[in-house]
DNA sequence: GTAGCCCTTTGATATTTATCAATGCAACTT
DNA sequence: AAGTTGCATTGATAAATATCAAAGGGCTAC
């Protein structure tokens, strides 16, 4: 039906349960970043090789010691926090190329939870053997700091979203959020599955996921966007930008 | 009046300019922690020197090449970010021994302000000269990773404030975690002075200050605080952290 | 010490989002 | 192929918080 979307669904690799950075398609957007082949080689050797998951499968659990860093090669994960009192907070929704368990470091206990959304595969990457590595390759330790440092400026970013916005404001940055990480990885930004249901996309936004459904209906109602469950194709990314700049709509 | 109130008031250290961490009251809750004496003096020697701020100035603003980071070694700093359409959101509140900047690191530029509150003081940390000495301490790495893992697990906590809590829930987490701040510093748990405004305070939690101000209003009339402007007695903490697990309380 | 200003409180009303409820749709199972 | 189950949509109503407005209090700067 759509060629483009099936993009999203077929991994840009194929991977073996052993493939090195150094063969990785993703090296540009992950750890490996801006390393000589000879460092990338010393990096391929610490790599405790691949992991695959199926989906609904958790990488780890909060609670479970720390012991490595994940990098994710193919596949979608969301990381999510739960209270002794039952709430759960949705915190992050992890793509290819991106870094997941870097909540366990500071107490060697992980304290979220990472599910695979879809068959997924991650490298596992010892952080004790990282860290010894970062001591010597000067540019693999500034980019894991990046990394980190990454993190945190995102963790700001949906504070200011569950802070500030309202609800139609929170899911066209949602929106646009994934459309700008897909463009990233070579699919198309304005057509794309969702992995996640309503209840775990209102669970990030801080929405339920009936206003997170009303809010669908609406950006389609407006020609914004179209949805068929978790089908989305987006029609108008510029309107749904200015969604986002209220002060310019009422100015303009 | 309150004489240990004057406790917050008061810094633990009387800070000159130039303070080393081996002599600095806060080393155990900042970055030099575990470290020996002879790294410690290392350390020392990279640090430059500190900086005074009066109430209202800024350590840094969004945009600024970022540099160092700061420790703050006495006073009361808050971060928010903006965005263009006039957006402010409060991400944190900063207290002596915790560490501002790291934001930066990602992109070099701070994406942050970082405003103190009260007249304050920060020690520098220039980072490439930071993330040198690391590389050649392996207990001082170790523990920047921690500092910044920290960062992004309370990142977490705050999301799921803002996702999943009520205004009542979001103040009385807001005011425990006040609480325990100040008591691991030596200061009073029950009764401080709070530096930022309601409307500050509002930012931080997505409320609007009139909001801020009615739950204070409540809690005082349920007996849970008293207040006065920005003086704050806890009178129940017990019942205060019931408000945080409203399962248990309605199981009870 | 005092004037001015900002911060805070409180009330009345409006808006947004949650909750409760029912139906429909689609994928998976047998 | 039909039944089951979970997910999504939609409507009606309720609850929470924002907004608008006014007045009082305390801190700061002169």
């Amino acid at each position: 039906m759509h060629a483009n979307v099936k993009h999203n669904v077929v991994p840009l690799i194929t991977p073996g349960l052993k493939v090195a950075c150094s063969q990785c398609n993703l090296r540009e957007l992950c750890l490996p970043f801006g390393l000589s082949d000879e460092d990338m080689a010393r990096l391929d050797n610490l790599i405790g090789g691949g992991r695959k998951l199926k989906r609904g499968q958790h990488l780890y659990r909060a609670g479970e010691a720390f012991e490595s860093i994940f990098a994710v090669k193919a596949g979608f994960f969301k990381t999510d926090v739960l209270t002794e009192d039952g709430r759960d907070q949705v915190t992050g929704f992890q793509m290819a190329g991106e870094i997941l368990g870097m909540d366990g470091i500071s107490t060697e206990v992980h304290t979220c939870n990472a599910v695979a959304l879809e068959d997924s595969e991650v490298c596992l990457i010892p952080f004790t053997e990282l860290e010894m590595l970062s001591s010597e390759i000067h540019s693999l330790q500034h980019h894991l700091h990046k990394v980190m440092s990454r993190e945190i400026v995102r963790d700001h970013g949906v504070m200011m979203l569950l802070g500030t916005m309202r609800a139609e404001e929170r899911l066209a940055a949602f929106l646009l959020n994934l459309s700008q990480r897909f463009n990233a990885r070579g699919y198309s930004p304005a057509e794309f599955h969702l992995r996640m249901t309503r209840e775990e996309i209102g669970s990030y936004l801080g929405l339920k996921l009936e206003t997170v459904s009303r809010a669908f209906s609406r950006f389609q109602d407006d020609g914004l966007i179209s949805v068929q469950q978790k089908h989305i194709r987006i029609l108008d990314i510029p309107r749904l930008k200015t969604l986002l700049t209220p002060a310019d709509g009422r100015l303009g």
